[in-house]
RNA sequence: GGGGUGGUGGUGUAGCCAGGUUCAACACAUCAGACUGUCAAUCUGAAGAUCGCGGGUUCAAAUCCCGUUCACCCCGCCA
């Protein structure tokens, strides 16, 4: 007989009086001494069976040694449970089967831990060794078929508007933009390297350049940079592009998309269109360019306190505060620990204010004129038990802190928020003083920007849109430049342009091949699981993760290789 | 490369920053026995850790110090 005819978890009083056969695990026995209950689980969740002495002695002598996670299959009877015994807890719960046979078709040694929910999990270390059985607990087995629902109303919503998906090479070539490349030795080139693609965007604007207009992917990506809880080396990408296109088509569809996956996997309406704010705004209001817009605590700008008294906001390139409401209770040791959480945010300190009685109080307000501490009250708009923080410091450490501050201290709602962020520069100046594209080099200016190309580099804004939820960025994309000219007018801004036309050289000859408009979008898929799934790492919407030094526990992998593999491939180990 | 947190039977924790009659406690899991209606079963009993690893201080170290390793969080990095 088959090991199946039904999945326990679809059981109900519609297949009462039905003989059924079951197969799965065992999830939990209860032995009575006379009867034995077990909860046997599948894919489809779990029904109690019973082994009853009465119905069975030879099947319930042998039910006796049974353990948990052993692998079995019963034949019995679905029956109506007894009055009084129904469990509500279980979605089968009104029902159980009664066994008439048993075979055990498989042993399980005793578990490192407990496949559970309900107590604390084990160390992340033990859970990532035994991936197999962390995986068969409910809210990892719930994550990763979250992921697998999501993943087909993508492509399912995709391909109705008309998008093909198309395979693109994982064995690329390796070029100096970006991230640190992952690299796969050539065994028939010796000595060089193909690399591992940290997205698929060349291939992409080719794809457009070649006319199929409509491109879309479920790519896995790879970039050798440091792990972070929202980071892995290898991540999935909806990866999309599209032809004849401006912002406002990209926007819309992502904003449609996302709205037909948020209702038709989790039942959730998604209100559209998304915010849109540009990146300039973004930085003034939250202090970075990706906010979380759950809960207010707006910056406010204090440049007018620079010619105060007060010689700590003298000479200050920025002054700017929050008002964290209700917190104007907060003891002396709490706002001492908020002035060392500024600290290490890189600021030289931060100032407070409580709002009493209608008025300021700190040991600082003494500097300020009396018209000055009512115009930061009436900026922050401020009332009783509010509690105002200022932090004067350079630009950038000033957003940093408070838009760290603003977190620290935001209760966010319970909710899916999204926002577009618009209009980022097109370039930004690195640390060492050289300039660097903030998306990608293929990313258009806005025309309005053209003539600025040569010239105040850092004030041209390009065609961006990154989507923000709840804080993360869970995608990012832009127009791309389809003119070859000004692709090499931007390469020439970047200082790169022999490189480019060595590295880049099969994308501007495309170009050069009547390239249409185009431009496209990337979601990030882990991370937008990882929202939708309420976890607090994208680890946990993984089923094979890594840690955070780049290693498999499971596998073990990387590993060590022989010398005649290494040999073959022409590499020599320092 | 840097900062932080943690590592105590199979698992999760307590003990540690007052070093010694607590050289190890509690819960869950495991094993054995009892039990015919439980569902995180219950009851009785048993087994199981030289406290991540190495060194040091001390009459004495899970406890203090140094180093190291692993996991996690963060900065840098991630076009």
């Amino acid at each position: 007989m088959a090991y199946r005819t039904h999945y326990c978890g679809n059981l109900g009083l519609d297949d009462v009086g039905s003989s059924v056969s079951l197969s799965g695990w065992v999830h939990s026995r209860r032995d009575h001494g006379g009867v034995i209950f077990i909860d046997l689980r599948d894919i489809s969740g779990i029904v109690q069976v019973v082994f009853n002495p009465e119905i069975d002695s030879e099947t319930h002598i042998k039910a006796h040694s049974l353990r948990s996670e052993w692998v079995i299959k019963i034949e019995g009877k679905v029956s109506r449970r007894p009055k009084g015994t129904e469990n509500p807890n279980l979605k089968t719960g009104e029902i159980e089967v009664i066994v008439y046979s048993l075979s055990v078709l498989n042993e399980s040694r005793s578990l490192p831990f407990e496949i559970v929910d309900y107590t604390s999990l084990p160390k992340e270390e033990i859970r990532l060794k035994h991936r197999y059985l962390d995986l068969r607990r409910e809210n990892m087995q719930k994550n990763i078929i979250l992921r697998h629902r999501v993943i087909q109303r993508m492509r399912q919503f995709l391909d109705k508007q008309g998008f093909f998906e198309i395979e693109t090479p994982y064995l690329i070539r390796s070029t100096p933009e970006g991230a640190r490349d992952f690299l796969v030795p050539s065994r028939l080139s010796p000595g060089s390297f193909y690399a591992l693609p940290q997205s698929p965007q060349l291939f992409k604007q080719i794809l457009m350049v070649s006319g199929f207009e409509k491109y879309f992917q479920i790519a896995r990506c790879f970039r050798d940079e440091d792990l972070r809880a929202d980071r892995q080396p290898e991540f999935t990408q909806l990866d999309i592009e599209q032809s004849f296109v401006d912002e406002e088509d990209i926007m819309s569809l992502i904003e449609d998309l996302i709205k037909d996956v948020f209702e038709n996997v989790l039942n959730v309406s998604i209100k559209t269109p998304f915010p849109r704010i540009t990146y300039d705004i973004a930085m003034l209001r939250y202090g970075c360019d990706k906010p979380d817009t759950r809960f207010g605590m707006e910056i406010e700008d204090l440049g007018f306190l620079s010619s105060s008294d007060f010689n700590v906001f003298k000479g200050k390139e920025a002054i700017r505060g929050i008002n964290r409401k209700e917190m104007g209770d907060i003891s002396r040791s709490e706002i001492d620990s908020l002035i060392e959480f500024a600290k290490s945010c890189g600021a030289s300190g931060l100032c407070w204010f409580k709002v009493e009685e209608n008025s300021l109080q700190s040991p600082i307000a003494k500097f300020f004129k009396d018209d000055e501490l009512r115009k930061i009250k009436d900026v922050f708009l401020g009332e009783d038990s509010d509690l105002i923080l200022i932090v004067a410091d350079k630009l950038k450490v000033v957003c940093d802190t408070l838009s760290a501050l603003r977190l620290h201290l935001g209760k966010p709602k319970e909710d899916f928020e999204f926002l577009w962020i618009v209009e980022a520069p097109l370039f930004e100046y690195d640390e060492d003083g050289t300039l660097k594209p903030s998306h990608h080099p293929f990313t258009s200016p806005r025309d309005v920007d053209l003539p600025f190309l040569s010239k105040e580099k850092v004030k041209v804004k390009a065609k961006t849109y990154d989507v923000i939820l709840n804080g993360c960025e869970i995608g990012g994309g832009s127009i791309r430049i389809h003119k070859p000219d000004i692709q090499r007018m931007v390469f020439s801004a970047l200082g790169i342009k022999e490189l480019a036309e060595k590295e880049f050289g099969f994308l501007l000859d495309g170009l050069s091949f009547g390239a249409p408009p185009h431009g496209g979008i990337a979601l990030g898929i882990d991370r937008l699981l990882m929202v939708m799934a309420g976890c607090d790492s994208i680890r946990d919407v993984i089923a094979f993760p890594k840690t955070q030094t780049g290693t498999c526990l499971m596998t073990e992998s990387p590993t060590q290789i022989e010398n005649m593999q290494l040999k073959e491939l022409g590499i020599k180990i320092l």
